[in-house]
DNA sequence: CAGAGCACCTGTGGGC
DNA sequence: TGCCCACAGGTGCTCT
């Protein structure tokens, strides 16, 4: 579900919110959500500390303690949000919770069940398994020609490995190969300087699109108060198969790719 | 190194 | 109507 502007809107609201609290509590309804640390092990490290702030790492949102790192992943179906003291837990598909000084409390939501919830004293084994953010300042396009060169992968599931970029999904590398006229199979290596730049500027330029409209909600991102993402009608290829492209007309593919759905236009990204 | 297949889970929608 | 299968915005593992 969430890609970066997903998880970015869900930091920027929970910052305001958490920042300055002491975690009191935690409790996991369902075991696996630490894993492979047990519940009760990942309580004894962050019980007690304070949050000195909350940010956003690739897909991951990151709580940093007074000491040590809590890392969340959303998957496909986390939610992470806040209830006021005295407020119900709204549903079932509530996984785990922080119990944190004011009395609210930190929800997690999770229907599929892939979400995860860690500690690390250290984020460097993390960092070591992401690649740059996208919207950094050193992420240039001569950088990402760099990347590119000497890779002899398909350029769709590169720009989805992690380790690659952090923080590009299914959504957002559509979108961008899409604008970039980039056939999702072409080899990384082969793709002419040109569509590097396009795709280096379609990257940056659609994320933080996505981010000003608070990310893209298909059927079940939410933040907040169960708001929703806006960016959904901003999408020019994903999830309008068989629908006309934009720019040609053409009726715009849907086939896999490393075994993910991929929406394309067979005109405008010509193999 | 690159790619396929599968595992992890639950829910929904389409086709028959 | 009901059943079954495919599929879902992610990641990690094994095997070739």
């Amino acid at each position: 579900m969430p890609e970066l502007p997903e998880v970015e809107t869900v930091v920027r609201n929970l910052r305001p919110v958490l920042v300055g609290r002491e975690i009191t509590g935690f409790e996991a309804a369902w075991p696996k959500v630490t894993a492979p640390t047990a519940p009760a092990t990942f309580a004894r490290q962050v019980v007690g500390r304070a949050i000195k702030d909350v940010r956003r790492r690739g897909k991951y949102i990151l709580l940093d303690l007074d000491r040590g790192h809590v890392h969340l992943h959303l998957r496909m179906t986390g939610h992470l949000f806040v209830i006021r003291p005295g407020e119900a837990m709204p549903d079932q598909q509530i996984r785990a919770w922080f119990g944190l000084s004011g009395g609210i409390r930190l929800l997690f939501r999770d229907q599929r069940k892939f979400g995860r919830i860690g500690y690390l004293a250290d984020l460097a084994p993390l960092e070591a398994r992401l690649g740059p953010e996208p919207l950094a300042a050193k992420f240039t396009a001569a950088l990402l020609a760099g990347m590119l060169a000497q890779r002899r992968r398909q350029i769709k599931p590169l720009l989805m490995d992690q380790s690659f970029i952090a923080g590009l999904g299914n959504i957002y590398v559509d979108e961008a190969l899409f604008a970039a006229g980039i056939h999702p199979q072409a080899e990384a290596e082969t793709i002419p300087a040109g569509k590097v730049k396009a795709l280096h500027r379609a990257i940056r330029r659609l994320l933080r699109r996505a981010i000003e409209h608070q990310g893209t909600t298909f059927s079940n991102f939410r933040f907040g108060r169960n708001e929703s993402g806006r960016f959904r009608d901003q999408l020019k290829v994903f999830g309008r198969e068989d629908q006309p492209c934009f720019v040609c007309g053409t009726a715009l593919a849907k086939t896999r790719v490393a075994q993910r759905g991929t929406h394309w236009c067979p005109r405008c990204q010509a193999p």
